[in-house]
DNA sequence: CTGAAAGCGCTAACAA
DNA sequence: TTGTTAGCGCTTTCAG
């Protein structure tokens, strides 16, 4: 009857809901699941769901959670090995149906995904691991990170840095070297000494920027940021040293999931399609779910560069280049 | 075995552990859950996770989920009446063992928390829902939006406005309530048409902001907002305004989750102890579930008014008050 | 079209 | 100390 069994009559029918609606009942989806051998429950895999672009992650997740019936469960990792690995295992005792995992990837063991993937469990990776291959949804940051620090360029910066992720995402490396490509591109001098530590949370931009204004070597006049957050550290830290953004040094901060749109002086960033990568890994996990032996999928979801006013291109009239 | 029973030998149990070993066994928790009548699973429902506060509340109630072996699994309303119910529904069917909720509070039906606590359904409340006994923890608000209009008189501000938060929030009332509180206090004025509209959301800031600019009113030199969102696209559109801050107007937020104190002008404002909400919330929770009969307990946690650049108290040498 | 019975993987109570 | 069995609430299969 629950079911919605075509094959019951509607006086039987009717007869069961009325009793149901009276004893109150609520059917209990652990039975469910066990007899069925599947849960309908998710798992999302990441670093730290307060970052905005995690969070607009999950809700692509959860959107398409919602639509065909299936719960979530996250787990945050905190760029710790250990919780990844405990959080991974929780899940799978839990029997989730598929994981969406945003996975540490360099320097660090990966025999627990490793496990995963010869256990025939359907996830998803939010980001390359070297040696394994799965499914995988990413953002083509290539090409944003070319187009944003051309745009500097373009906007008249002579001395432009890049800010780096942290250590263990490939995603940093990548920017840089389309950082290095772009350079080259319109006949700068790479610098190494213009390539800043930094980090993924603000506080490590704030780091680099003090670094910066205390350093003897010239200031950049353009940075190409990791994420909005190091640079919106960055840009406080500049502002606190005297500097003028985007007149003595213009800023391109990358994902534009937060509120950079609303600072006094309104960031410009390469947006990361951050609510449609989720839904897309949810989408490519459920098809996973339903055929373990499709061929694996990678798909690349484009960036776009967001003209605001921290690298100073508005005032100077620069149009954005457009592609690669 | 499994359950370190103490009553097994070394012997067999090394045994048994190898057996386990070599054929990757995996618990189901599933089956566990259905034999033992719960799921060491907690239920979070909030209004949108990517909401800094939410997520700091979210991480609070994760730390009390590890220690004690319980999973969380989150829904967002996104403020939504239909969302909250579906959500709670399908949440008690995988038979969580308890939910802590962020409730819409005003003008709503809440006939379905009402029969969670009628069927003595484990659940801890975030904000008060009238006409409804449970348990609850949230921030002490009041004294917290007390000291930031005092603040801001203090700091010189004599026509201090009040944005308004969504008008489902009893939080927003209470913080009226304060503010008016304040003002009287300091001898000056209430004035109605210093309310001003708003929201939760940047955007609902922004808005104001602009309505504020072509307002033939005198603006306002102090602003007190629901929270750091609003601020934050409150002192945008002021600025786009021409106006300077603080030294036109000074702004005070609420919450001090993201990141206002990176802003160029860094935001004042008063802090929630977001984490440790969530901390409390799980404890309670984990508390309840354990014995029902409890009588009911209302935890406050204090806030505190940080000091930085918006409210333009440093320039001034002004020192917060301290407590109502 | 409806009712009865077996089984999903575990725990708890009991017997050996 | 160990092995056996009933039962958790559902789905599925198979008779009525």
């Amino acid at each position: 009857v629950l079911n919605e069994n075509p094959a019951v009559n509607k006086k039987t029918r009717d007869r069961i809901l009325k009793i149901i609606q009276e004893y109150n009942y609520k059917p209990n989806e652990i039975a469910r699941s066990l007899a069925l051998k599947h849960t309908r429950l998710l798992g999302l895999i990441v670093k730290d769901i307060s970052n905005p672009l995690y969070g607009k992650i999950s809700m692509g997740v959860e959107q398409i959670c919602n639509q065909y019936g299936y719960s979530l469960i996250i787990g945050n990792t905190h760029k710790d090995w250990e919780r990844e690995v405990t959080n991974i295992a929780v899940l799978e005792r839990r029997r989730v149906d598929g994981l969406i995992i945003f996975p540490l990837q360099k320097h660090v063991n990966t025999d627990h995904i490793a496990a995963l993937k010869k256990n025939d469990f359907p996830f998803i990776l939010l980001a390359e691991i070297p040696g394994i291959k799965a499914d995988l949804v990413r953002a083509e940051d290539e090409s944003g990170a070319f187009q944003a620090t051309t745009h500097l360029i373009r906007s008249g910066c002579r001395r432009v840095a890049y800010l780096k992720g942290p250590s263990i995402a490939m995603a940093s490396d990548r920017r840089l070297r389309a950082y290095k490509k772009a350079l080259t591109n319109a006949g700068l001098q790479y610098d190494d000494d213009y390539v800043l530590d930094g980090g993924w949370r603000i506080e490590d931009g704030y780091q680099a920027g003090k670094a910066l204004c205390k350093s003897h070597k010239p200031l950049p006049d353009g940075i190409f940021c990791y994420n909005d957050s190091v640079a919106i550290g960055l840009l406080r830290a500049l502002v606190e040293g005297g500097k003028r953004i985007p007149e003595d040094v213009a800023i391109v901060g990358f994902d534009d999931a937060g509120m950079g749109g609303y600072l006094e002086t309104a960031l410009t960033s390469v947006r990361q399609p951050a609510v449609e990568i989720g839904r897309k890994a949810a989408e490519l996990l459920l098809r996973r779910i339903k055929n373990k032996n499709l061929p694996f999928k990678k798909i690349f979801l484009k960036t776009e560069l967001i003209v605001r006013e921290t690298c100073g291109a508005k005032a100077k009239g620069c149009v954005p280049v457009q592609k690669e």
